[in-house]
DNA sequence: TATGAATGAGCCTTCATTCAT
DNA sequence: AATGAATGAAGGCTCATTCAT
């Protein structure tokens, strides 16, 4: 009791002390960060343990199980991610709506691909895509909604009055798509583009492109929308 | 390797002896399954052999261990991909780049989101970007790269002479990572946008707005790289 | 043990204290009831306390260690039932010894079979025989012993004069054979008997069956061995 | 295969020489050993399989779990004590009732207290009476019912024309209930009449005091249920 | 005195791989 | 060439016990 309250006291006086906190959050991020390098499954709890500095049995009694102590990352960051966007959540009134887009998708980026707990779930989620536990419905609604209703609102507002519900999804989806590559594929970019480096140049000449691209793909989008289908050009792939 | 040849070779002269050398495809085949719905750790080379209706001892007497096993499946996924790819590598000449883009994204799209060879590798390259393996650099340089050097020469097209190159790979992620997402993220689209139902409409319609979107971001992108860096207004962030 | 006698001095001195000095008295009922449901080996420690609203620790606190607690429930048990035994120990003296015998089998069957602390210690017997623990000479000589006395005495009386030891104890075991197998193989009994019940009525007539038997069959004893051996046919067993 | 049959063929040439035998079996008599002597729960795999020479991954090769190789162990010797039971099944025809009644006891007994798979399985049913697993009904039907039956035959037969079929069963479980009783308590028996050796002879002087013992129990209760119940003697306890 | 977090030995099971045939 | 029984390292989990407070 006493010593937790002081241990609690110590984390907000130098947080970097990771050895003052107790076992429970030692074993969060240890597992968060052991999770993220290997996925749920080849990560040992044994190597948890190890990087937490407990023991064996410490996972089972703090968590019941390996999934309970997973589950318990999840949430965890997942809460931490959303209150530190909840900080910068802090949108339009005065800017336009276009300005909303270029913060969104700047801090968006900066998040993603810098170590912070949206990093961390970030990673997470994406080896949730390829192989979902029982904990994905959690980190879609905790996790996923919210930042992509924030998106929806604003990219609504771009497109102008009632907009065809359908146009701001896909207008939506290919923003987070182009920013979501860059984290999930970061080896495949390596490769394909080996002056992009990841640093924080690289992230905002990043981010400027995207908005920029984005906002040329929304305003071309809702003019197609108005003069409707031209062609269906897809069609006669095939064969049919 | 070698072997893998040799085997080839005598299914070409004595097809007669079809039923003990398909144990080596069967294997392939069951393999690539087993390896796309659960991933390279989770899969079990029991399960594999009894799907191939083989010896559990076939994996190491073919390919010498389960990892063999795995590169074989990418290589021949990836050449069997490729193969198929170059058949509609219909590219410019008397057709406009821009009617170049929209087939390539038509076709990139459907074979991306139904059961093709391709749709085996996209998985594959899927789990293989967040848990990488010896077997990544020869996706990128045989089953990547060709792809991608396709969509840069149509894009290059688009933006016009002399573009910078960075300009045309930051166009060229901006489409992929717009497509890939809903390859990528199947899980989460079917939350966020629950009527996209991945139907050969749906999909026709995908490939529609995400051309639009792509000329609409790509000609914007062009014309804001010619009036150069308007203002940089990312670098305020983490700091207000 | 010498803390267990200040607890319990305490307790009568300072009855106001008792909600923690019963701690010690919930444990051993507790335990009692999990042991004779699972057995030692399967009942757990944290199933205990949690039965008996006490602290993980309180089991090394107050007994030492598991099989301390153990040694606590038999010896309480097992004081338990004699005392309760030695209420209706009314013995011979006017009635004759046939009647004693009556008496006898009624009560054994009655407590053996219904929810007293000698079904309590029955059970753990039980488990004892096919598990013996260092707490089974215990049992025999405070629990089984005065009670095998007490029929011993009983059997001598109805065989006469100066019986053969041997005899005595050969009836005194078919006895109490024929009344444990009740208790020992209820599972059994279920599904060779399924209308014997375990209700009161069904143990009375059980009761009259057994004494009847018994009777009958000490009598013919005792005639057989007066007439000695007649022919011995067993050894013929395995050579036939 | 072939190993197989040889092994098989010099099992019976010699069966002593438990080397020989394949690892299925071996496993199973080790296991026997270990559930006999230290109960289901008790018993570890690693002392089993280093008692049959054989891996740890052994069991759950062969039987899938530990579960399974119990009930292989239980199926196994129970089929082995029928068997041999049934060659000593020979029973009534020229001999009277009686004298079956003597040769019943007189094998149960022997094959009971001797290491026979019947002592083994008795042992085991014993551990299943005081703990049940799911292989409890198995051993019922299989090994248990069997020989109850034939006891039922012959009892009907000493108790003569249409005895009341409870009369019948009552009798059947007193037999049964004093031999087990030498089988189940044989440590309280040691106590209890240290002159008792578990001997031969000894064996053979206590099936001569079972049958005498229950000849004259079985003739008496006939008497008393032809003159039906006398008095309800044990009404009387408790307070009732 | 009493607590509950922490310990570590040990258990059953899984699984890719090997070996004798 | 192909089989399947056998291997052994390693993993997650259980549980009685201990220790600092």
């Amino acid at each position: 009791m006493f010593q937790t309250l002081i241990v609690a006291v110590l984390a907000m006086i130098s947080p970097s002390n990771e050895q003052e906190l107790d076992t429970h959050q030692r074993l969060i991020e240890a597992a968060a960060r052991m999770f993220v390098e290997q996925g749920f499954g080849s990560a040992k709890v044994r190597d948890i343990v190890a990087r937490a500095g407990a023991n064996i049995a410490a996972v089972n009694y703090h968590f019941g199980s390996k999934e309970g102590l997973y589950a318990a990352v999840i949430q965890y960051h997942s809460a931490q991610a959303i209150a530190e966007l909840s900080q910068h959540a802090g949108d339009d009134g005065v800017r336009g709506p276009e300005a909303c887009l270029r913060d969104y998708v700047c801090t968006f980026l900066q998040r993603l691909l810098t170590d912070t707990p949206q990093f961390t779930m970030s990673k997470l989620v994406a080896r949730e895509m390829v192989d979902p536990t029982a904990a994905f419905g959690l980190i879609i609604e905790k996790f996923i909604w919210p930042q992509y209703q924030a998106l929806h609102a604003i990219v609504r507002s771009i497109v102008g009055a009632k907009p065809s519900d359908e146009l701001v999804r896909r207008c939506c989806l290919s923003v987070v798509g182009q920013c979501l590559y860059y984290q999930f594929a970061r080896q495949v970019v390596a490769r394909l583009d080996p002056e992009f480096g990841y640093g924080p140049a690289d992230v905002e000449r990043l981010a400027e492109h995207i908005v920029a691209f984005s906002l040329g793909g929304i305003h071309q989008s809702a003019r197609t929308r108005t003069g409707d289908a031209q062609q269906s050009s897809c069609g006669d792939v095939d064969g049919r």
